[in-house]
DNA sequence: CTGTTAGCGCCTTCAC
DNA sequence: GTGAAGGCGCTAACAG
């Protein structure tokens, strides 16, 4: 069963009583002028028939889609988030942004999703991370097809046009820093290995955290992964007598030790300090309030169509030249840090 | 700056040695047999060439553009979950589905994503609930473009074929007879008006449950807009002797009052019960753990994909025969009434 | 089985 | 300022 029959500009014309060029002329504001007497017409006619322009028809002929695809892991919490706000970004610039889950961090589905896009000839793409090899990724992306990476460190330049990365490191090395001040005498960072890059960044903020603010400090690093949370809090807390700090890759995962440690009633801030990441809902409303770093979505996502749009053509070419934009996040201190 | 040109048919059959008439046989159509022979010929071309077909030209060609778009007024839990299981089964379905979201329930934003979704003729449609009015609706979606509505009760048959509601009436009564099968001696509803249809399913079922199973408990509903949880949550108890119990919202709003109890000291359950909606990864991971109603989101995004197929005349019509599908909630039991 | 030939709906020169 | 004509890349008959 196919689609009923659209109105097309070819009976637009006809009720308008001009030509089919006139039609396109007036609808699309191009730089042609008509007379107000036919821009009346043409208006009239499109309304009366109920037109509506078909996207296919006119990204093939001018080879220009006014699409931009975005693929994300997933659409929870900081994604979903990133997604709104590149969709706003994107609009206002008079693209259209169509958003892609990849689930999870799986290859298979992002080369699929890479793939739907390329053949629907978006004019740009925007991912975040990126889960295929470099290889894998060059192969499907040298199609010409402008690409801004979000959180994607280290990628060369034949592949993306440059990214635009949160400063994970910095914000870890500050907690460290923070978690000092406060007197902790041990810092743990409370991982996740699977999300590989995004994990490194953070690392390499710990390290450099620890080397500055807190070398004389007990340090560890623990992957969340598979860990039982009350089991691991409880031998912690047994190693130490004064208090001791935790930055958690994420809100999710400082949630999921602020729980452990309610239950098993452990002192927040007295013996445990922790310190989140992202300032999602969770660390906003819980009990007691989770220190974390916001992200400035609004911030984040401009530069990203930004980039994107330069590479278009139509903005001015400067910020081109950094190639990495560094978008840095800001501390909110709550109750898990601070009594 | 326009895209570099891209590879077409013509040049693979060229480089193939066959009509462009054959390439798109092997290539695209299943339906029409080759030889051997010159599928390998045609394939390798392709391969070499980096061919990729271009969505628009074969779009505007058959008239179908095996794209679904969705409409949904956020990405965050639920939305977010759900256009996940959404792009998942319509990818199943060999469709895929482009999410756009209408930021809050702004009808505006929600007209506008709509135009966009026509006028690239996407096949079909899925709204989630719909912020615009009926009229506005009606004018826009009779273009013949088949809509299939997610949580939408009571609309008008010609602007929807039918949609696929969560159980929310039911649930919230059945939270009710929770709650008075626990010994609660009042029950409140903490609602929100702004979302205006899915509040009014959780009233209605509400309702129901006060009077089937707890006509004799005190009752009361409220709106969580604007509400100071913590001196809201002191009124209550100070009224009562035995345990309250609250029905939120959802997960989020269960987990507000979750968080200023734990802030005043009040005990779980003994003095206040709480049972939330959605079972998002807050009420799972919180301590306690806020008992909710857990969404079959896989089910319900299958749902949706094969009402929207059996319109397209590619699946049993059967299921055409249901108007309105209601997707059962299942209650997790947590800590919150339950010691 | 393969090639020829019309479109699909729109945009874009280029004459008028 | 307006119209006629030639594509854009692909598919769908229909011949051969």
């Amino acid at each position: 069963m196919s689609k009923p029959k659209q109105v097309t500009i070819v009976e637009v014309a006809k009720a308008a009583g001009v030509s089919i060029a006139t039609v396109s002329n007036v609808l699309n504001r191009g730089g042609i002028r008509s007379s107000k007497e036919t821009i009346r017409k043409v208006e009239l006619a499109a309304e009366a028939l109920g037109y509506r322009r078909n996207t296919m028809a006119a990204g093939l002929s001018r080879n220009k889609t006014y699409e931009i695809g975005l693929i994300v892991p997933g659409l929870t919490s900081y994604y979903g988030q990133l997604a709104e706000h590149l969709q706003i970004e994107a609009h206002q610039a008079g693209y259209h942004l169509s958003v892609f889950s990849s689930g999870g961090f799986d290859p298979d589905i992002e080369r699929r999703n890479l793939e739907v896009l390329l053949q629907r000839r978006v004019d740009g793409l925007i991912c975040h991370g990126l889960a295929m090899g470099i290889e894998s990724t060059r192969s499907i992306v040298n199609s010409g097809t402008p690409l801004v990476l979000i959180n994607g460190w280290n990628w060369p330049e034949d592949i993306s046009i440059g990214s635009v990365n949160l400063g994970f490191a910095e914000a870890s090395k500050q907690s460290c820093r923070v978690l000092a001040d406060r007197g902790c005498e041990a810092i743990y960072y409370i991982g996740s290995k699977r999300s590989k890059a995004i994990d490194e960044q953070r690392r390499i903020g710990i390290e450099h955290g620890i080397q500055q603010y807190a070398s004389h400090l007990f340090h560890e690093i623990i992957d969340f992964h598979g860990m039982d949370v009350e089991a691991t809090l409880q031998a912690l807390l047994a190693r130490h007598t004064k208090p001791i700090g935790v930055i958690a890759f994420d809100d999710h995962i400082a949630f999921r030790l602020l729980s452990g440690a309610n239950k098993l009633d452990i002192r927040i801030p007295d013996q445990l300090r922790i310190i989140g990441i992202n300032n999602d809902y969770i660390a906003q409303q819980s009990y007691p309030g989770i220190s974390s770093w916001d992200i400035p979505y609004t911030y984040q996502a401009r530069m990203a169509i930004h980039k994107l749009l330069a590479k278009f053509g139509n903005q001015p070419i400067e910020d081109m030249e950094v190639r990495e934009i560094e978008v840095p996040l800001t501390f909110i201190e709550r109750e898990t840090t601070h009594s």
